[in-house]
DNA sequence: TAAAGTATGTAACGATCGGTACAGTTAGAA
DNA sequence: TTCTAACTGTACCGATCGTTACATACTTTA
């Protein structure tokens, strides 16, 4: 009465864009199982911790993706000015232009965050960390490089709050020119 | 059985603060009826549209006290630049240094934010016209006035949301000294 | 081919959800 | 005091929530 195809692996990035759709609260069971196409049965063969373990798997999995992406070569790029330039494109592609919204960020709005407050807190710590050491690299004074680097992860998240409220992804391309844009000039 | 004590408008700013805390799915009829104070009789009788209609209440609060404490005074003030600073001074207050959230911001990015649209929508486009006119008119020129005034808004969200996530509000803090230095100095 | 382990669908669980119904209590007008 | 309307507590509704249990089917190994 089964058939044996799925892989935990392969259900981790849907289980993300469906939270991204519906909040940890909004997104019951019953749409998870839908849009993943696993029955309940299944959802608990992988994620025997239920919700709250699909959810962790899924920050988890963020955090592997943006640690390999982003943080590691701002970290460790010979050339910062790149891996800079590099982050924005990523970030760009990955919140889709301002159409798609920041998991991370929304938790951290949510009342779920006191539930996943390390993986949340550690998400946005590591991000700033590794942006203010590139600066720094690249020839900004120390304190500059955390400030300016505190700015721009604000910027990203308060662009993709007014581009999804304002429905307008104009907003986001808009936002991420100007932080590239003073991040070229702190570093010029 | 019941003592006649509440009134609707002394209720508002309760459900603002449940809803905040709990988000939209979160505040449950149990939670509101515990933190107000009511129980789900006097909850049906003064919002007889429910959970939707108390949410839609706590919004045009919102709406209303921005109108008269923000907007106005940025698009009527004789003195723009008062305006401007008395809006930094009314967002410090208003979001507590960082310790509370923006419930518009949060409903943005919450799968509740098309019940919302329009509401949502205009809180955030009536906040970026009314600073773009006070620039306007303090000197700035009108392009430049639009996107100063959009950058703002959104480092006021994006440090709302790494305050959050970071537990700290000093991120608040200084992302508001921040950006008024940089709109004093588009006006100098 | 047979056994073992993995994956899956289904049915049911108690709890809680938002919402309704209504009787009872209160306050103010007449 | 009596009447009326506003207010409130309680019980209950069907639906849905996350979770568990379990029989069945598939895949893999031997």
């Amino acid at each position: 009465m089964a058939k044996t195809i799925a892989e935990r692996a392969d259900v981790v990035p849907l289980l993300a864009e469906v939270l991204r759709e519906y909040g940890f609260e909004g997104a019951s069971l019953a749409v998870i199982g839908e849009r993943t196409g696993l029955g309940k049965g299944s959802l608990y063969h992988f994620f025997p911790g239920g919700k709250e373990e699909m959810a962790a798997a899924v920050l988890q999995e963020i955090d592997r993706w943006f640690e390999a992406e982003v943080y590691r070569p701002l970290r460790e790029a010979t050339d910062p000015r790149a891996a800079i330039d590099g982050m924005i494109g990523a970030v760009d592609d990955y919140f889709r232009s301002g159409r798609r919204i920041c998991l991370v960020g929304a938790f951290a709005l949510d009342n779920v965050r006191d539930r996943f407050a390390t993986a949340v807190k550690g998400y946005f710590a590591e991000w700033r960390s590794a942006l203010a050491s590139a600066l720094k690299r690249a020839g900004c004074a120390p304190d500059q490089a955390h400030s300016l680097a505190e700015e721009t992860i604000i910027a990203i998240q308060g662009a993709l709050v007014l581009s999804r409220a304002l429905d307008d992804p104009t907003v986001f391309s808009r936002a991420l020119e100007t932080t590239q844009a003073r991040l070229a000039k702190a570093m010029a």
